[in-house]
DNA sequence: ATACAAAATTTACGCGCGTAAATTTTTCAA
DNA sequence: TTGAAAAATTTACGCGCGTAAATTTTGTAT
C-alpha cells in the first residue's frame, strides 16, 4: 500500500496521461472495466492507486446517450411514510447501478411541475414519481411522461406514466373492516378531503366491506387541506368528539397520520383508546407509518408492503429503460397489505 | 396571448436562431435580462412567447465560473426534524436565487462521504451541511470544506466548515431543568450513546443546571445505536421501567424522538404520564419535533428556533459565497430555544 | 513468416452552455 | 459631420466527458 499522499487529478485527460493510455480508453474503462484489455486495465488501475480520480457524474450524464440518472419524486418528505419510501427507492436504484436524486414537492403542485422541469433537463433514464395526486398538473405530467420513462408510485393517476405500483386498498380495507367487526363494534370511517385517489378507494372499499357484512357504512368526512394530517386529525377529532358526531366507538382512520392526530384528540378529550375493557374507543389506521408502533396506545393498522413496492417499482423502471421506446401496455400492480394488530384496536 | 402550441426548442443555439440574436447574447440575457439592450431584450422575449425554452441548469452549472448550486445535506430525512430543517433551508435558498439539491446521509457515514464526493463534482457555490456527527469522516470532511464554502448546521464539528449555526443546548437545558425542578421532582436524564456533540452538551448542561439548583444529577445512559431513536427509547425505556432503574419520577429525554419512544414504553408499562395528580411520571423532550404536539400526552419540550436557524444559515452561506476566498474567522452562532409547556411535564 | 479478420485503441467530433477576446454598433462631444 | 470612447454583440474557444469513425494492435490460420 502506497502511503504517498494521493494526488488529485481534475479531469480524465490528465488521468489518462498519468496512466499512459488515451482518454477514450479511460472512458471505456469507467463504463465497463472488462471492455478493455487486461494489460490496459492494469495500467489504469495502477494509476488509480497513485492518483485520486473519479469521472464527473454530471459531465458524464450530459454526454451519455442514455444517462444513469434516476429521478425520485415524493409529494412530501416531511411525511415519514414518504421519507421511508424515498429511502428504499434510492437504495434499490443504487443497487441497480443508477444515480438517484430525490426531490420533495413539499405538497405544492407548482413545485411539483418545477421539479418535473428540472428533471427533464437532467435527462434521466427514468423517473419514479409519487405524485401529489388530485391537485397535480395532469397535462404537464402527461407531457413529461411522454418524454421520459416514468413509473408512478403510491398514488395512481389514470393513464399517466408507463406503469403504476401501489397497494391494494380494497384488500386492506376489507381485511381491516372484517377484523374490526369480528372483534367489536363495526367501525365508522374518519377521513379528510382526499388529496389522492387512495383516500377515495379506501372510502369505497370501506363501504363495500361494511355492506358485505350487513352493516351500515358511516363516513365522517372532516374539513382540512394541506399536508399537516396530524393537525387535521387532532383539530377535527376534537370537534367530532365534543359534538358527539362519532357514530361508532370504533374509528377507522383513512391513514396513520390522521389516526395519530385523532389519538391525541381522544386522549385530550379523556378517552381511553384500546381493546381492553376499560377503553371507550378503538382506533385503527392505514399504512404502518414508521412511528405508528410508538403511539399510545400502539396503532393497529394495515401495513403497506414497503419492500415489495420499492423493489417492484425499481425493477419495472429498469425493464422500461431496457425496452427503450417499445411502449407496452400500461400496467397497474397492487400489493397486498398486512393487518398489524397492536393495542389500539 | 398566443393560443398556438408552443414549440419546444432543445438548445440555446436553436432558440438564438429563432429570436434573431446570437447565442452568447441569449446567454447574457438569461444571466441578467438587463444586461442586454432593450431592443434585443424585446426580440428575445417575443421569441420566448412563441417557443418554450429554458437553459439546461446542469450544462449551465458545468461552465459557470461560480455555480448557483447549493448542496443541502442532512443526516437522516426519515427524522421529521431534519426533514423540516431541510425543507426550510431549501426554501430560503430558492428565495436567494440558488438551486438547492437536498441529500440524506441515511445515517451512514460512508454514504455521507459519497454525497460529499458527488457534491464536489457538482461544483456547488456552497454547502449547508448537517453532519451525522461523531461517526462522520472528519478528515474527508475537512478536505471537502477547504474546497467549497461550507456552513455546518445543527451539529458542530470543531474547526470544520466556515461557520456553525445551531441552538444553545445550555440555555435550553437550563431552562428546562429550572422548570421541572420548580414544578415537581427534579428530573433524571434519559439518554442514549451520543451520535453528535449536541447530546454531550445537553448532558453537561443538565448536570450543571442540577448542580446549580443544589440537586444531584442522575444520568440514565441506555444502549443503542443507529437512527431509530423511537425504537431505542421504547425498548430501553421498558427495560429501565421494569428494572426500576428510574431515579426520578421526572424523566428528561435528550431529544423528542427518544421521548416519543419512552412515552410508548411508559404507556405499555401502565404508567400515566403528565402533570395532573393521577400521573406517576413526567416526561420532557428536546427539539420540538413536528409530531411532539400529537403524542399522548402532548410532549413538553424545548423548541429549536427552526426559522432563525434556517434563515441565518442561508444568510451566512450567501455572505461566505459573496466574500469569495477571504477566509475570515470561523464563527459559531447559537440560537435560544423556547420552553414549550404541554401536558407531559 | 504472411495474410486477414477481430479486437482494442486512438482520432475527431459533438453535447449545451459560459466567457475572454475581437468586432460591431451606439452614444456623445467637438 | 466626424471622431473616439463606451456599450453591445459576435467570434472563438473551452468545460469534462461520450461515441462514431479511423487506425492500430492482436489473434489465428495458412
Amino acid at each position: 500500500m502506497s502511503v504517498m499522499a494521493e494526488l488529485k487529478v481534475k479531469n480524465m485527460e490528465e488521468f489518462a496521461a498519468k496512466s499512459g493510455v488515451s482518454r477514450p480508453t479511460v472512458s471505456k474503462y469507467f463504463n465497463d472495466p472488462k471492455s478493455v484489455r487486461a494489460t490496459t486495465r492494469e495500467r489504469i488501475e495502477k494509476a488509480l492507486e497513485l492518483y485520486e480520480y473519479r469521472p464527473n457524474p454530471y459531465a458524464v450524464n450530459q454526454n451519455r446517450r442514455l444517462t444513469k440518472n434516476i429521478g425520485i419524486v415524493v409529494p412530501y418528505v416531511g411525511d415519514p411514510f414518504f421519507a421511508e419510501v424515498a429511502r428504499r427507492l434510492e437504495w434499490r436504484c443504487i443497487e441497480e447501478g443508477y444515480l438517484p436524486t430525490t426531490f420533495s414537492s413539499h405538497g405544492s403542485p407548482d413545485h411539483e411541475v418545477e421539479i418535473l422541469d428540472l428533471l427533464q433537463s437532467m435527462r434521466p433514464a427514468g423517473v419514479l414519481l409519487a405524485p401529489i395526486g388530485r391537485e397535480s398538473d395532469r397535462s404537464h405530467m402527461e407531457a413529461f411522461c411522454k418524454e421520459v420513462p416514468t413509473v408512478l408510485v403510491d398514488a395512481n393517476i389514470e393513464g399517466i406514466g408507463a406503469a403504476f405500483i401501489g397497494s391494494d386498498n380494497f384488500q386492506s380495507m376489507s381485511l381491516m373492516v372484517d377484523y374490526l367487526c369480528r372483534s367489536g363494534e363495526p367501525p365508522c370511517l374518519f377521513e379528510m378531503p382526499p388529496v389522492n385517489p387512495n383516500a377515495n378507494k379506501r372510502r369505497q372499499a370501506y363501504s363495500e366491506a361494511m355492506d358485505r357484512l350487513g352493516h351500515e357504512p358511516s363516513v365522517i368526512r372532516v374539513e382540512g387541506s394541506g399536508w399537516d394530517f396530524e393537525a387535521i386529525g387532532h383539530r377535527e377529532g376534537l370537534k367530532v368528539l365534543e359534538e358527539g358526531r362519532l357514530t361508532s366507538k370504533t374509528v377507522l382512520c383513512s391513514n396513520d397520520r390522521l389516526a395519530i392526530g385523532f389519538l391525541s384528540a381522544a386522549y385530550e378529550a379523556g378517552h381511553k383508546v384500546g381493546i381492553t375493557d376499560d377503553c371507550s374507543l378503538r382506533v385503527a389506521g392505514h399504512d404502518d407509518h414508521p412511528f405508528s408502533r410508538f403511539t399510545c396506545p400502539s396503532l393497529t393498522t394495515a401495513a403497506q408492503n414497503y419492500d415489495s413496492i420499492a423493489n417492484f417499482s425499481v425493477e419495472t423502471l429498469c425493464e422500461l429503460i431496457a425496452d427503450e421506446g417499445s411502449n407496452r401496455l400500461r400496467r397497474e400492480t397492487l400489493f397486498d397489505n398486512k393487518l398489524v394488530m397492536r393495542a389500539s384496536a
